[in-house]
DNA sequence: TACACCTGCAACCTGGAGGTTGCACATGGC
DNA sequence: GCCATGTGCAACCTCCAGGTTGCAGGTGTA
Protein backbone atom coordinates (compact mmCIF):
# COMPACT_ATOMS: atom_id res chain seq x y z
CA UNK A 1 0.00 0.00 0.00
CA UNK A 2 2.61 2.64 0.48
CA UNK A 3 4.48 1.38 -2.88
CA UNK A 4 0.94 2.23 -3.83
CA UNK A 5 1.00 5.16 -2.38
CA UNK A 6 5.13 5.72 -3.51
CA UNK A 7 4.81 6.42 -7.12
CA UNK A 8 4.06 10.74 -7.99
CA UNK A 9 2.10 9.87 -10.46
CA UNK A 10 -0.21 7.66 -8.42
CA UNK A 11 0.06 10.07 -5.12
CA UNK A 12 -1.19 12.46 -7.48
CA UNK A 13 -4.23 10.77 -9.46
CA UNK A 14 -5.29 9.95 -5.31
CA UNK A 15 -5.18 13.70 -4.58
CA UNK A 16 -6.87 14.22 -8.00
CA UNK A 17 -9.88 11.65 -7.03
CA UNK A 18 -10.29 13.42 -3.51
CA UNK A 19 -10.08 16.95 -4.57
CA UNK A 20 -12.73 16.89 -7.92
CA UNK A 21 -14.68 13.93 -6.73
CA UNK A 22 -14.53 10.68 -9.29
CA UNK A 23 -13.89 11.04 -12.38
CA UNK A 24 -13.06 8.55 -15.20
CA UNK A 25 -10.14 7.65 -16.59
CA UNK A 26 -9.81 9.45 -20.22
CA UNK A 27 -11.14 12.66 -17.71
CA UNK A 28 -7.67 11.94 -15.53
CA UNK A 29 -5.50 11.72 -18.45
CA UNK A 30 -6.74 14.93 -19.82
CA UNK A 31 -4.46 17.08 -17.89
CA UNK A 32 -1.48 14.67 -17.45
CA UNK A 33 1.81 14.40 -19.68
CA UNK A 34 1.32 10.74 -19.90
CA UNK A 35 -0.76 8.31 -21.98
CA UNK A 36 -4.24 7.28 -20.95
CA UNK A 37 -3.49 3.50 -20.69
CA UNK A 38 -0.45 4.79 -18.42
CA UNK A 39 -3.04 6.25 -16.12
CA UNK A 40 -5.20 2.78 -16.18
CA UNK A 41 -2.27 1.02 -15.29
CA UNK A 42 -1.70 3.13 -12.15
CA UNK A 43 -5.35 3.46 -11.14
CA UNK A 44 -5.55 -0.82 -11.77
CA UNK A 45 -2.20 -0.55 -9.05
CA UNK A 46 -4.49 1.73 -6.51
CA UNK A 47 -7.18 -0.30 -6.80
CA UNK A 48 -5.01 -3.82 -6.10
CA UNK A 49 -3.96 -1.86 -3.08
CA UNK A 50 -7.48 -0.88 -1.89
CA UNK A 51 -7.27 2.55 -2.08
CA UNK A 52 -9.57 3.12 -5.37
CA UNK A 53 -12.74 1.82 -6.01
CA UNK A 54 -14.32 1.23 -9.90
CA UNK A 55 -17.78 3.29 -9.49
CA UNK A 56 -20.48 1.80 -11.74
CA UNK A 57 -20.89 5.10 -13.43
CA UNK A 58 -24.27 3.78 -14.57
CA UNK A 59 -24.16 0.82 -17.46
CA UNK A 60 -22.91 2.98 -19.78
CA UNK A 61 -19.46 3.39 -21.69
CA UNK A 62 -18.49 5.66 -18.76
CA UNK A 63 -16.50 4.32 -15.63
CA UNK A 64 -15.80 6.47 -12.89
CA UNK A 65 -12.93 5.92 -10.18
CA UNK A 66 -13.61 7.14 -6.55
CA UNK A 67 -11.43 7.10 -3.16
CA UNK A 68 -11.78 4.30 -0.54
CA UNK A 69 -10.91 6.27 2.48
CA UNK A 70 -10.74 3.63 4.71
CA UNK A 71 -7.66 2.59 3.42
CA UNK A 72 -5.60 6.25 4.25
CA UNK A 73 -7.32 5.69 7.57
CA UNK A 74 -5.35 2.44 8.04
CA UNK A 75 -1.96 4.00 6.86
CA UNK A 76 -2.42 6.56 9.00
CA UNK A 77 -2.81 4.28 11.80
CA UNK A 78 0.02 1.82 10.88
CA UNK A 79 2.27 5.21 11.15
CA UNK A 80 0.80 5.65 14.53
CA UNK A 81 1.64 2.39 15.74
CA UNK A 82 5.39 2.29 14.63
CA UNK A 83 6.07 5.39 16.10
CA UNK A 84 3.50 4.46 19.25
CA UNK A 85 6.98 1.91 19.26
CA UNK A 86 9.62 4.13 19.22
CA UNK A 87 8.33 5.81 22.06
CA UNK A 88 7.98 2.62 23.96
CA UNK A 89 11.76 1.65 22.75
CA UNK A 90 12.79 5.32 23.97
CA UNK A 91 11.55 4.59 27.29
CA UNK A 92 12.87 0.95 27.85
CA UNK A 93 16.60 2.44 26.62
CA UNK A 94 16.00 5.08 29.51
CA UNK A 95 15.16 2.57 31.84
CA UNK A 96 17.94 -0.16 31.44
CA UNK A 97 20.62 3.04 31.58
CA UNK A 98 19.20 4.50 34.83
CA UNK A 99 19.28 0.73 36.13
CA UNK A 100 22.69 -0.05 34.52
CA UNK A 101 25.28 1.74 37.11
CA UNK B 1 8.98 9.28 1.39
CA UNK B 2 5.84 7.26 0.46
CA UNK B 3 8.17 5.30 -1.82
CA UNK B 4 11.17 4.87 0.80
CA UNK B 5 8.32 3.10 3.42
CA UNK B 6 6.55 1.37 0.21
CA UNK B 7 9.39 -1.23 -0.25
CA UNK B 8 9.13 -4.56 2.59
CA UNK B 9 13.01 -4.63 3.34
CA UNK B 10 12.93 -0.77 4.35
CA UNK B 11 9.79 -0.77 6.06
CA UNK B 12 10.66 -3.83 8.29
CA UNK B 13 13.31 -1.95 8.66
CA UNK B 14 12.15 0.96 10.33
CA UNK B 15 9.95 -0.97 12.08
CA UNK B 16 12.48 -2.99 13.82
CA UNK B 17 14.82 0.18 14.35
CA UNK B 18 11.81 1.54 16.35
CA UNK B 19 11.35 -1.74 18.32
CA UNK B 20 14.72 -2.51 19.26
CA UNK B 21 16.77 0.97 19.07
CA UNK B 22 19.24 2.02 17.55
CA UNK B 23 21.41 -0.55 15.56
CA UNK B 24 24.24 -0.98 13.73
CA UNK B 25 24.46 -2.14 9.86
CA UNK B 26 26.07 -5.16 10.81
CA UNK B 27 23.68 -5.73 13.56
CA UNK B 28 20.52 -5.36 11.42
CA UNK B 29 22.37 -7.51 8.10
CA UNK B 30 22.60 -10.24 11.15
CA UNK B 31 18.90 -11.52 10.76
CA UNK B 32 18.23 -10.53 7.01
CA UNK B 33 18.62 -12.99 4.20
CA UNK B 34 20.42 -10.50 1.93
CA UNK B 35 23.80 -9.14 2.30
CA UNK B 36 25.49 -6.29 4.60
CA UNK B 37 25.44 -3.58 1.29
CA UNK B 38 22.20 -4.39 0.52
CA UNK B 39 21.34 -3.46 3.75
CA UNK B 40 23.21 0.07 4.06
CA UNK B 41 21.87 0.57 0.48
CA UNK B 42 18.70 0.62 1.99
CA UNK B 43 19.41 2.50 4.76
CA UNK B 44 20.92 4.88 2.52
CA UNK B 45 17.59 5.27 0.82
CA UNK B 46 15.79 6.02 4.42
CA UNK B 47 18.05 8.75 5.31
CA UNK B 48 17.31 10.68 1.59
CA UNK B 49 13.82 10.23 2.57
CA UNK B 50 14.37 11.92 6.35
CA UNK B 51 13.03 9.06 7.87
CA UNK B 52 16.55 7.97 9.44
CA UNK B 53 19.73 9.23 11.37
CA UNK B 54 23.26 8.12 10.84
CA UNK B 55 24.28 8.35 14.69
CA UNK B 56 27.61 9.07 15.70
CA UNK B 57 28.18 5.78 17.96
CA UNK B 58 31.66 7.20 19.40
CA UNK B 59 34.33 7.60 17.32
CA UNK B 60 34.92 4.21 17.04
CA UNK B 61 34.05 1.53 14.14
CA UNK B 62 29.93 1.00 14.84
CA UNK B 63 27.80 3.30 13.66
CA UNK B 64 24.20 3.23 14.52
CA UNK B 65 20.98 4.14 12.73
CA UNK B 66 18.03 5.36 14.43
CA UNK B 67 14.34 6.72 13.63
CA UNK B 68 13.39 10.36 12.83
CA UNK B 69 9.81 9.94 14.52
CA UNK B 70 9.30 13.76 13.29
CA UNK B 71 8.70 12.48 9.64
CA UNK B 72 6.50 9.40 10.50
CA UNK B 73 4.35 12.01 11.82
CA UNK B 74 4.76 14.60 8.67
CA UNK B 75 3.61 11.52 6.77
CA UNK B 76 0.53 11.39 8.82
CA UNK B 77 -0.65 14.26 8.62
CA UNK B 78 -0.10 14.29 4.86
CA UNK B 79 -2.38 11.15 5.03
CA UNK B 80 -5.17 13.29 7.23
CA UNK B 81 -5.04 16.35 5.32
CA UNK B 82 -6.06 13.89 1.71
CA UNK B 83 -8.51 12.23 3.72
CA UNK B 84 -9.70 15.73 4.56
CA UNK B 85 -10.01 16.89 1.26
CA UNK B 86 -11.67 14.19 0.21
CA UNK B 87 -14.49 14.98 2.97
CA UNK B 88 -15.00 18.32 1.90
CA UNK B 89 -15.09 17.15 -2.50
CA UNK B 90 -18.05 14.59 -1.30
CA UNK B 91 -19.91 17.81 0.37
CA UNK B 92 -19.40 19.97 -2.26
CA UNK B 93 -20.73 17.26 -4.54
CA UNK B 94 -23.55 16.86 -1.95
CA UNK B 95 -24.73 20.54 -2.11
CA UNK B 96 -24.47 20.35 -6.14
CA UNK B 97 -26.64 18.17 -6.62
CA UNK B 98 -29.16 19.47 -3.76
CA UNK B 99 -29.11 22.53 -6.16
CA UNK B 100 -29.51 21.35 -9.25
CA UNK B 101 -33.03 19.69 -9.41
C1' DT C 1 -26.27 3.98 -40.75
C1' DA C 2 -22.03 6.58 -39.74
C1' DC C 3 -19.28 9.02 -36.53
C1' DA C 4 -17.22 10.25 -32.11
C1' DC C 5 -15.86 8.80 -27.75
C1' DC C 6 -14.60 5.78 -23.93
C1' DT C 7 -12.67 1.52 -22.72
C1' DG C 8 -9.88 -2.97 -22.46
C1' DC C 9 -6.31 -6.12 -23.94
C1' DA C 10 -1.71 -7.52 -25.51
C1' DA C 11 2.86 -7.04 -27.23
C1' DC C 12 6.85 -4.46 -26.78
C1' DC C 13 10.71 -1.35 -25.04
C1' DT C 14 13.76 0.81 -21.48
C1' DG C 15 15.78 2.78 -17.25
C1' DG C 16 16.67 2.23 -12.78
C1' DA C 17 15.78 -0.24 -8.24
C1' DG C 18 17.46 -4.06 -5.67
C1' DG C 19 21.07 -7.18 -5.10
C1' DT C 20 25.83 -9.30 -5.24
C1' DT C 21 30.83 -9.62 -5.29
C1' DG C 22 35.30 -7.91 -4.44
C1' DC C 23 38.45 -4.99 -2.40
C1' DA C 24 40.42 -1.34 0.75
C1' DC C 25 40.44 1.02 5.14
C1' DA C 26 39.85 1.83 10.05
C1' DT C 27 39.46 0.26 14.86
C1' DG C 28 39.73 -2.78 18.93
C1' DG C 29 41.48 -6.98 21.32
C1' DC C 30 45.14 -10.58 21.77
C1' DG D 1 52.48 -6.85 15.43
C1' DC D 2 48.57 -9.78 13.97
C1' DC D 3 43.87 -10.93 13.44
C1' DA D 4 38.77 -10.23 13.78
C1' DT D 5 35.27 -7.15 13.03
C1' DG D 6 32.60 -3.02 11.23
C1' DT D 7 32.48 -0.02 7.44
C1' DG D 8 32.62 2.31 2.68
C1' DC D 9 33.20 2.41 -2.29
C1' DA D 10 32.63 0.78 -7.03
C1' DA D 11 31.70 -2.27 -10.76
C1' DC D 12 28.50 -5.40 -12.33
C1' DC D 13 24.12 -8.11 -13.14
C1' DT D 14 19.08 -9.03 -13.52
C1' DC D 15 14.43 -8.07 -13.60
C1' DC D 16 10.31 -5.61 -13.45
C1' DA D 17 7.68 -1.11 -12.95
C1' DG D 18 6.39 2.49 -15.87
C1' DG D 19 5.42 3.75 -20.36
C1' DT D 20 4.10 3.38 -25.38
C1' DT D 21 1.78 1.77 -29.57
C1' DG D 22 -1.76 -0.64 -31.96
C1' DC D 23 -6.05 -2.65 -32.34
C1' DA D 24 -10.82 -4.27 -31.27
C1' DG D 25 -15.23 -3.78 -28.81
C1' DG D 26 -19.12 -1.00 -26.70
C1' DT D 27 -22.02 2.94 -26.37
C1' DG D 28 -24.14 7.34 -27.16
C1' DT D 29 -25.61 10.93 -30.95
C1' DA D 30 -26.55 12.77 -35.61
Amino acid sequence: MFAALGDETRLALVARLCAAGPLSTARLAEGAAISRQAIAKHLEVLAGAGLVRRGEGGPGRERRWEIEPRRLDEARRALEQISRRWDEALERLRAAVEEEP
